[in-house]
DNA sequence: TTTGAAATGTTAAATAATTAACAATTATGT
DNA sequence: ACATAATTGTTAATTATTTAACATTTCAAA
């Protein structure tokens, strides 16, 4: 075996398994302990692999072409924050519901926090989102397929529209690049706006959760207006005052955590 | 924070990075590393997190709740075997392919070994193929959406149907629960059936990937015939007797790695 | 075959993480 | 508000991993 096999063994191995320790990987290769750590090493300059104390983990996110994949960047950025919405809109999830999630950063940790003592539905088109429902227990999941878009992990095509379509949710929760109260609800993707679009029109209870960062900003995809959403669910960091429109709003829930 | 929210905090951080330093964790929080340490050990019970030497893991497979995705039993049975088979298979892979990669752990290798230095386009339906492939640099994605079979991580809908059939592909991997001379090539899981002959038609090279392990079996869904494959990829567990009337098949090539 | 270079294995010292015991703090019921 | 229990933080001892230096093996070129 040479070391370019045995490397690539080593690869496959730590992305299957998501980890290992160094132990597992030498007993798995029959090798000392040294060469897996010399091999780890060269590895984790061009894989992302992740070399800790103990062993090695396999995370995407960490690469350097991180530009695959710009979910990994918005994920950390306002973390505090998008878990106290997502805390707060799945506390609005009740037994037996029905609910669609948005694509983005702010959608997978709703999807993480989904309560799984009670029986559920999800209905998504993002391949992250997707994953993390999929581990879940109590949790019947439908996927709505596609092309697949690196930028947002989002699955888009007719036919996923079709089945979004065709299945009937009583809560949707959609993220946004953009929360103006003039110039509506936008996203940053063209392509985007139709799949969102579809989700609010196909379920009953419709959910905006946007940190506060997104407030204000107007992008190029407009997709709604803020009248259109029942909650709207945000953070402490937008002023009381620049709600204050959104109160007026006579069906709609302001939501600040 | 109660004990029990900070859990959740805990939780949602490890699964959305994969994996995380104890120290991170920590800071994160902003409690002691014992605090971390103890909650993360009682977390480990009841959730698929891996408590290693210096961080933890979250990885599904782990978990004691391991009848919820079947394929993690059957990803370390036959290891070595499988990346032998998968390795033959994508070196088969030219430039600009377009492939279809079935459910199973053998196409999930195929998947990690996919090569990133020529452009290529994937077809699958698996989930957990997937998101493996979402990964790679140079390759086209397409995800035939519907709903999601925990035991093979399989999506599956008419609309999904569809979208493979109107997606060509030049070469197709396909798994097999059993493989038998006289009564062909079945899989466990009745609704399988189609998508798998659909992923045959749509291709021009049928690739049959399958260990040792399944030959002689005979499962339920019959699918296919041996004859309807170009290619067989198995191991040297199977004698070279028990392949010769594959051998005789004569638009059939067999590999023996 | 010989020789040198590269790769791998082995060991002990250095470093880091874990455990356990106790102190300090925070929560809970009366 | 008090006392008690439970939780959390701190520290030192223990245990494990890593590093570095050197020995050994393997491979390739002469």
């Amino acid at each position: 075996m040479t070391r370019d096999e045995r490397m690539k063994k080593m690869q496959a191995f730590v992305r299957m398994h998501k980890s290992s320790t160094i132990q597992e990987i030498a007993d798995m290769l029959g090798v000392s302990h040294m060469t897996v750590r010399r091999d780890l090493n060269t590895l984790s300059e061009f894989d992302s692999l992740r070399v800790i104390h103990g062993g090695v983990i396999y995370r995407e996110e960490e690469t350097e072409h991180s530009d695959r994949y710009s979910i990994g960047q918005a994920k950390t950025t306002m973390y505090a924050e998008k878990l106290r919405i997502a805390q707060k809109a799945v506390s609005l999830i009740e037994s037996d519901d029905i609910i669609i999630i948005d694509a983005g950063s702010t959608g997978e940790l709703i999807a993480e926090l989904l309560p799984e003592d009670i029986p559920l539905t999800v209905i998504c088109y993002a391949l992250n989102i997707a994953t993390v429902v999929s581990s879940k227990k109590n949790c019947s999941l439908i996927v709505t397929g596609g092309y697949f878009h690196q930028s947002s992990m989002v699955l888009e095509s007719n036919e996923g529209l079709q089945l979004l379509k065709q299945n009937r949710a009583n809560k949707t929760f959609i993220t946004a690049s953009g929360v103006n109260v003039e110039l509506g609800v936008t996203c940053s993707n063209f392509f985007e706006r139709t799949t969102k679009q579809t989700a609010l029109h196909s379920a009953s209870m419709r959910i905006l959760v946007a940190d506060s960062s997104k407030f204000g900003v107007v992008r190029t995809g407009h997709y709604a207006d803020v009248e259109d959403f029942d909650i709207i669910i945000t953070d402490t960091g937008v002023q009381e005052e620049e709600l204050n429109p959104l109160r007026h709003i006579e069906h709609l829930t302001v939501y600040r955590v």
